[in-house]
DNA sequence: ACGCCATACCTTTAGGCGCAAGGTATCAAT
DNA sequence: ATTGATACCTTGCGCCTAAAGGTATGGCGT
């Protein structure tokens, strides 16, 4: 109760949203995360590739692999089921910012338009 | 992982703004906070109550007990330590919230000024 | 007088999720 | 040869939300 990190849910959101102009693969997904939000968050491999597998086990995303350099790395793609659910997740997140906003009477945030 | 609902920390910083101009009663803060979101969030009394009682054990509230028609209130109040702790929440919660939006904003325009 | 709903408090339980920590392996550079 | 960066991964703790259920009083209509 005492430190409250407000992120339930953001480490999928962030990633699916990273994923939709392309394929990218884990590590380079922990990168791109942190850089997109400039530096104000950072989540650890230990949140990415468990989320990446449970949001492939879901069929929001497909993987593939692929050799480069000598190393391994997975690729992961938005499935079109992937791309709803980015959808909606998108909209719950600007209510739910919306609405705590409102209660808290801050000032609005920035208008977010795909 | 498939429905996140973005409300970590969420009701512990509603509570403690929702109480910041007075104290409040639990049941009240329920029906408070369900008007003060527009009835985008409903906090259950399963959620308040232990979150009040936490948040008094930390020494972020103080409670005192009332009778009103025969029915025994229980009134909490912030402390300074709460008052404190409620004005970081804020801080953190937009700061989250503006990261988040400025990455998922991405291609739009997303004028953040931290 | 009776039942029902609103008020007002509370606990228990389950489940989800973030995150720190630790583990393996390859490649490049010192 | 050892470090650091790349690249993957799992385990386990801990916190929190939220549903469900539980107790009791007061007011309302019939």
């Amino acid at each position: 109760m005492a430190n409250p990190s407000f992120m339930n849910g953001v480490p999928e959101l962030l990633i699916l949203r990273a994923l939709e102009p392309g394929e990218m693969y884990g590590y380079e997904l922990v990168q791109a995360i942190r850089l997109k939000t400039n530096q104000a968050i950072r989540l650890g491999e230990g949140v990415v590739y468990p989320a990446l597998h449970a949001l492939e086990s879901e069929g929001m995303l497909k993987s593939r692999r692929k050799l480069v350099n000598g190393r391994t790395r997975v690729y992961y793609a938005l499935t079109r089921k992937g791309e709803k659910h980015l959808a909606g997740l998108v909209r719950h997140w600007q209510h739910i910012t919306e609405a705590v906003s409102l209660a808290i009477g801050g000032t609005a945030h920035a208008a977010i338009t795909l």
